[in-house]
DNA sequence: TGACCGATGAAT
DNA sequence: TTCATCGGTCAT
């Protein structure tokens, strides 16, 4: 199947975050080429949640590539020593995205595991700061757009509904109320994910 | 110019 | 549970 287009990205985030699982990210780095399937999502939507680096329409350097169109690659640095990598969601202007919290590892696992330092599959991508050591995303790969040819990702079949769950999301319990909107989405039972569903 | 802090990970 | 570690943000 062929790579996502522009128009898949300009649409409502949380639907966005829940098509996204099971589809392929690719990087076609200097080193080879790596890729890996989507297992778990979160929806960050801009100017209405307190979780968003875009909250209420905030708007610096920083953040910038967030208010542009839906199909780019918003990476930042976390405690110092992380990146986090997000798809951007929707039209230009709209401050809206998903952040990708956990890859299944598909091509390019020597690499991976050579920039992670561990050769334990479950372990390379599952969470937002590893996969992005793992994938070779950091500071330079803010603002790539994601309908070019080194970072980009490949159409698969949607998952049926039953396969999907969704919780509320991660570390984020300074964000009042946004703290418990169930807008992180994985792939059910799936093994790559970061951090497990709670059992009820 | 400087103080504060975080969408994490790894070790304990 | 603790802490490493530093750019972004915002208040001086």
């Amino acid at each position: 199947m062929g790579k996502l287009a522009r128009d898949f990205y300009l649409r409502d985030t949380c639907e966005v975050a829940k098509e996204l699982l099971g589809k392929i990210l690719v990087h076609e780095t200097g080193r080879g080429m790596l890729r890996a399937r989507i297992v778990e999502t979160e929806a960050y939507r801009g100017v209405i949640d307190k979780a968003s680096h875009a909250f209420g329409g905030k708007r610096t350097k920083r953040v910038e590539v967030l208010y542009g169109p839906g199909g780019f690659a918003y990476v930042y640095l976390i405690y110092g020593m992380y990146h986090c990598m997000n798809v951007v969601t929707r039209d230009e202007g709209v401050p809206e995205c998903v952040l990708l919290r956990a890859l299944e590892p598909l091509e390019g696992t020597d690499i991976m595991m050579e920039c992670r330092g561990t050769r334990d599959i479950k372990k390379l991508c599952s969470g937002p700061g590893k996969l992005c050591m793992a994938m070779g995303m950091d500071m330079l790969t803010n603002g790539e757009d994601l309908c070019g040819p080194e970072l980009y990702i490949e159409d698969a079949p949607a998952l049926p509904e039953e396969r999907i769950v969704s919780s509320k999301r991660i570390n984020i319990d300074y964000a009042g109320e946004a703290r418990d909107y169930p807008w992180r989405y994985m792939i059910r039972d799936n093994p790559f994910v970061s951090v497990r569903e709670k059992k009820a």
